[in-house]
DNA sequence: TTTTCATATTCGTTATTACGAATATAATAA
DNA sequence: TTATTATATTCGTAATAACGAATATGAAAA
């Protein structure tokens, strides 16, 4: 019976055990809410080393969870195994965590450049400032 | 941001790594299942050692995944956080583990003793053979 | 009050994971 | 080419988790 057990739950155990990361599971959070979204950006939004963060997406990356896309230099992760969205969902609801709002702060990737020279232009127009 | 976030996810990611383990996760269906179950049952149902159950036991324990009544010398267990319960479900759908029904095979507890001359009686009108 | 039974705890070792530092690679620009 | 930029990988150490063995505890039986 035992090793009948352990290998029945041996699959989930260690999807489990890779999503039990506070900056793993920050990362999915992230992606779940943006479709895809470039190394760089993930790096301006969490404030981690890159090095750092890209041993968790090593991780996710080996796991099958997410899956990614080069571009140019740049690297575009997605979400590959949606099933994991419940999972954590399910999960904060267990443990009460509020939702955060992801929001880039310095990004120079193609795609944040547009943005950002976009996001100037209107926000020139009301005065405001960028970067600093 | 960086601590921020660690923060946010610290108890979630906490939560999965507690249940990121077969024999807990074990445990823990065979509760769902079954209300409440005394330690001897687990080990009579999963094979294992009873010190290294005890200690899984400890583990839910002390973080509040199940919570323990003594009655006699036995100490029943029972299933304090039911929230677990959709994440392992959401869990098991996303590595497409099959159910398990969960039968003790052996065990003395004063519940099962009961069960089991129960049985033995209804056994015995159809000719059946216990324990062997 | 000693023994026995059910269960818990502690301890030590091994295995696994986390993470910083350094380095490698792949793509583009100079 | 060489340099630069974005990202990945490898390596070493520190932290944590797993688990076997031994032992402790608490309740009841003898």
């Amino acid at each position: 019976m035992t090793n009948h057990i352990r290998e029945t739950y041996k699959d989930s155990a260690g999807l489990l055990r890779v999503i039990s990361h506070p900056v793993r599971l920050a990362i999915l959070e992230i992606l779940e809410a943006n479709n895809e979204m470039c190394v760089c950006h993930l790096e301006a939004i969490l404030g981690y080393r890159q090095a750092y963060l890209s041993q968790h997406l090593m991780c996710l990356r080996e796991n099958e969870l997410v899956s990614d896309r080069r571009e140019g230099r740049n690297v575009y992760y997605r979400m590959k195994e949606k099933g994991v969205i419940p999972i954590i969902k399910e999960t904060k609801k267990c443990t009460s965590t509020k939702k955060i709002d992801f929001q880039a702060i310095d990004c120079n990737c193609p795609e944040c450049e547009s943005k950002i020279s976009k996001q100037e232009k209107s926000d020139q127009h009301r005065g405001k400032k960028i970067n600093g």
